[in-house]
DNA sequence: CCCTTAGTTTGCCCCGGAGCAAACTGCCGT
DNA sequence: ACGGCAGTTTGCTCCGGGGCAAACTAAGGG
């Protein structure tokens, strides 16, 4: 069965092209639905494909050879991700996991080449998509040295928010399930001091949090929190 | 003066062009020198050209509002480096400044499009490049996530050895004048701490330090501290 | 409907490493 | 030759937040 092109209209990778250019990458393409929880590649895996998600919320993770685990970023709906042939890499550096039920297209490896050379705006939006990533990446590290737990806290928080936030009558909240355990191995920190700091949040009011969700009701008083020098 | 094609033939960007092409590639490029502690370019600033180092090492850093610096990395000889145009970016994330006397070549942001169309291999490596660099960084997030900073300094110090190394009867040499407070910006901590690491080293033999030099006398013993799982 | 289990909250203790202060040392310029 | 200064070393104190342990709670499965 045919994927429908209005699967792809308006995305970023491909803004410009025709109902026939999209279909035509479309038929490159592969559908495929994975379970919450489900891997949909697997870090120092060979990368045949390289994906695009469709709908839900996939969670990137690195895990070290002892065994931890860090968070390197949320997939959002319309995103690339799993592009190691971009980058000249023959294995995935991460795992990919859905954070909900999603949708995924896939491209086989191969398909990159052609891509590309077709439709100059795909590749040039990947690889934008490559540069936003290392600069995301680099202010991270940047925040890791320079800031303190809370205040790396509340800018991982205010980050969900922005990128996956959904309104509601209470405040804007991140519209995927996320354990205490999730921000801990996004900030470098533990879910003990997550716990601790959403718990003081919520007594001044700028949060509510429950079991695997996070409703954010002041946001400027929670950017207050993340730009807050610490005390010198 | 034309510049000579040898300055960069062998180089990975340029891997396979002949010699004509080679004079092409130099013919849109300007070439200049940075006494060391100039600035090549500056955190923000709009950016008009892309650049590869010749020769000397550069540092880029990034200084956060409340005037932080933190080094994202070491540039070396024969690496790109500015090219925020590859990743469609108008200003430039970082500074870079030049660690030692350098002999830098100069592209206009112009030339990127004319240069990738008609030399392939020179836009996959400069694509590659950032790739790698993303994957380095999001390493250098797992390890200031997971790790300790002692052995942190370790692998900081290990990477430069490694990348900037030079052989001497003493053992690898750091080939660039480095203090201990551009360690502590590189590894999230503060000068004092690497001091106290370095001091501790050279007690057991590990390295031999003095006034902006590092030198590693035992690669292994340090690989080991790097490696220590730190105490469960 | 109850029981299991995953996720969360809190209290307590302890320590790595930051902050501060002061002394030391080798370079560099005049 | 001699300051002066940038870079380094070290001692001391203090505390943010990690580790551990235990109790609590809601969701989902049988």
């Amino acid at each position: 069965m045919p994927l429908d092109r209005s699967l792809i209209s308006g995305l970023p990778a491909f803004a410009g092209l025709g109902g026939a250019d999209l279909d035509a990458v479309l038929s490159m393409a592969r559908s495929s639905r994975f379970a919450k929880d489900a891997e949909v590649f697997s870090q120092d895996e060979e990368a045949h494909q390289f994906f695009l998600l469709l709908s839900g919320h996939v969670r990137v993770v690195r895990t070290t050879p002892a065994g931890d685990q860090v968070i390197a970023r949320y997939i959002n709906e319309g995103e690339l991700f799993g592009i190691a042939v971009a980058m000249g890499r023959t294995t995935y550096p991460a795992s990919a996991v859905a954070a909900v039920d999603c949708v995924v297209l896939s491209w086989p490896n191969g398909a990159w080449q052609p891509l590309q050379a077709r439709f100059p705006g795909f590749g040039t939006n990947a690889y934008q998509t490559i540069g936003t990533r290392l600069q995301e990446t680099q202010a991270r590290v940047v925040e890791m040295s320079t800031q303190q737990v809370e205040q790396r806290i509340a800018s991982a928080v205010l980050r969900l928010v922005n990128q996956s936030g959904r309104k509601t009558d209470d405040g804007i909240e991140i519209d995927f399930p996320i354990t205490r355990q999730d921000i801990a191995e996004m900030t470098g920190t533990t879910l003990h001091t997550v716990s601790r700091t959403l718990s003081g949040w919520e007594d001044e009011g700028i949060v509510r949090s429950s079991r695997q969700k996070v409703t954010v009701t002041d946001p400027h008083a929670l950017m207050l929190v993340a730009e807050s020098r610490r005390g010198k």
